[in-house]
RNA sequence: CGGGGUGUAGCUCAGCCUGGUAGAGCACUGCCUUCGGGAGGCAGGGGCCGGAGGUUCAAAUCCUCUCACCCCGACCA
């Protein structure tokens, strides 16, 4: 490719509205541009890198034994009904109507279309495995996009679904693409960690999301110093501390707390570490009113919470105007002695002794609390948010193992679906012995776009981006200077360009006749990850400079075998 | 949906408080000089000041409404 006919719409300035350093980068570096809110033009620049992440993934998908095909974005009403979703999917589902008044979505996934093709294709147990996969775009009407491409509305996904006779052969489609996704990640040049996550709404069990580490991220997960444990903070578990209870030392007191309604306040108040006070909060049961405490210094995990059978789902705190009808005081006061509804405790707060809490009465709490002598044993559980600094939950042993707190971007999911969207729109074949069996389902997602920021966010400096050879534009820039002037430049740079073009290699001449510093500048903004300079200087002297983006030297090498010695330097990568 | 903020040239922004002929830098066009890290000079082109209504002799500026975008939160995964 030649520059002079690239649309290279580098911006100098970064625009104002952008925050975070790849959504700057794709800017000015002339990737992307924004039509609408989470809607973006991917310029030529942009799509070479969408493509070559494409590729990759294509590759690995293929040789492990998925098929590539097309389904449509736009998608009939009907089949989402079917499966619940028209309903359950909520805002985010795009919806529109046909010149008839007929509804359709744009797809922001697609279960709903996969499982009708295989409910219609797919008869005997001898057509499976199968895994079919597309790449293609997508669309969720997210209530704030942002970011760039990382949060768009619009976005390019490849999304797999694997079908199997029983849930065994479902667990080894599963295993094949925990593989391939480690592959190209690999390729892509990303550091990323495997978490394990909560399926969430799209339903079935096992789940793992592959993150890429970056401060921008946009979710926290929890990851051990140690061991290779990392988990969705949401579903981190803290387990029990092995600790035992320390004895009573204090005995019970109700102590007046004046205006003081908050753990904090409270702590500081009486002069003691909110470790020692007990959260009680008040939550929907599926019997009546559940009261959940965690020690003052942890916060509660809904997720956790929801878990439990006492616990009604969707999680629903009772409303203050509710609770002096329940706990006889207001939201500041409430503690679980003689409170009158189940009590569950954290496994943190069982472990608490001669504790505060509140005494269910308006500015009062007691003091020297302890479970057992003031207060039934509570029931334990798991319910709160793990912190840094906690064990391992892998019970890793490894001497400092604890758990840190890490920012990651989610640039794939893993996920088996079991059988409820072919349960829901039966999509049922016969086994062996003749039986019609739901297909257990596994649906495996990797944001395409996304990849592209996140690389962004791993490789950057302040010039630009530093793309891995794997998913840059261009794998080498050549950059003539005084080009116009001088015929021996013009005529190396030709025969340079043909011969790496010649030997397979993706390469872009600057042929714009730009002022030198204007080109080193717009291609390290850029961030094509080889360089070649060829100058009059060099070729009396029968070399060309050679630069790696991310080195700080140059280098000179002889122009007679570049082709050669630029594929060597390829292969020792 | 709640709170905050911003809309003025392609981009970054000034001007608004205190109303009086629309500005700078970058980008763009032409000419000259320069030419190994986003050059300099001269001359140009480009704006319904987001939109509608109002106040006023006069509105980018004051008032009302509206739309769009951004940030924080809630929500969602």
């Amino acid at each position: 490719m030649r520059a002079s006919q690239l649309l290279l719409a580098t911006l100098k300035e970064t625009p104002a509205d952008a925050e975070i350093i790849s959504h700057q980068l794709m800017l000015r570096a002339g990737m992307i541009r924004k039509v609408a809110a989470g809607i973006y033009n991917l310029l030529p620049l942009g799509l070479r890198v969408v493509r070559k992440i494409e590729q990759i993934v294509r590759e690995e998908m293929n040789r492990a034994g998925a098929q590539e095909l097309l389904m449509p974005a736009v998608q009939p009403a009907e089949l989402w009904q079917e499966s619940g979703r028209w309903v359950e999917y909520g805002p985010e589902l795009l919806r529109l109507k046909d010149r008839h008044q007929r509804d359709f979505c744009l797809g922001p996934t697609h279960e709903e279309i996969i499982t009708n093709i295989v409910r219609n294709e797919i008869k005997s147990y001898r057509q499976l495995p199968m895994n079919l996969y597309q790449i293609q775009t997508k669309f969720r009407d997210e209530i704030r996009p942002r970011f760039g491409v990382m949060r768009g509305r619009e976005f390019i996904m490849k999304d797999a679904y694997s079908f199997d006779i029983d849930q065994a052969g479902l667990q080894k489609s599963y295993e094949k693409m925990y593989r391939a996704y480690e592959r190209i990640f690999t390729r892509c040049g990303l550091e990323y960690r495997v978490v394990r996550a909560d399926s969430g709404a799209i339903g079935g069990s096992s789940s793992h999301e592959f993150h890429v580490l970056a401060d921008s991220g946009e979710d926290a997960i929890a990851v051990c110093t140690r061991c290779d444990y990392a988990a969705n903070v949401e579903l981190a578990e803290s387990p029990p501390p092995e600790t035992e209870r320390p004895l009573p030392t204090q005995e019970l007191q109700e102590v007046d707390t004046a205006d003081q309604h908050t753990v904090d306040s409270v702590a500081a108040f009486l002069a003691i570490p909110t470790s020692q006070v007990a959260k009680t909060l008040l939550v929907r049961g599926t019997d009546g009113v559940v009261a959940l405490i965690v020690r003052g210094d942890h916060e509660l995990n809904t997720v956790k919470a929801e878990k439990l059978a006492e616990v009604a789902r969707p999680l629903e705190f009772i409303q203050a105007d509710e609770v002096p009808g329940i706990a006889g005081c207001d939201v500041g006061s409430i503690g679980p002695r003689d409170l009158g509804v189940m009590v569950i405790a954290d496994h943190g707060a069982v472990r608490m002794s001669d504790f505060v809490c509140g005494a269910n009465t308006n500015n009062q709490h007691f003091s020297g609390v302890n479970w057992g002598r003031d207060i039934p044993e509570p029931r334990a559980a798991d319910l709160r948010k793990v912190v840094a600094g906690d064990s391992c939950p892998n019970n890793c042993g490894r001497p400092g193992a604890e758990l840190r707190i890490k920012r990651g971007i989610e640039v794939g999911h893993v996920f088996q679906l079991g059988t409820k969207y072919s349960e829901s729109m039966s999509a049922t074949c016969l086994d062996e012995r003749g039986n019609s069996v739901a297909i257990p389902m596994g649906c495996y997602g990797i944001g395409v776009t996304r990849v592209a920021a996140a690389a962004i966010e791993q490789n950057h400096d302040e010039n630009g981006i530093l793309w891995p050879d794997s998913i840059a534009p261009f794998e080498i820039v050549i950059t003539p200077i005084g080009l116009k002037k001088s015929e021996s430049v013009s005529n190396i740079a030709d025969l340079v360009y043909t011969s790496l073009v010649g030997a397979g290699f993706d390469v872009l001449l600057d042929d714009r006749n730009e002022r030198p510093g204007v080109m080193f500048a717009e291609m390290d903004l850029i961030g094509v990850p080889h360089r070649l300079v060829i100058g009059e200087r060099g070729i009396k002297n029968g070399t060309i400079e050679y630069k790696h983006r991310a080195a700080s030297q140059a280098q000179d090498l002889p122009i007679d075998n570049i082709v050669h010695t630029l594929k060597t330097l390829k292969e020792n990568r």
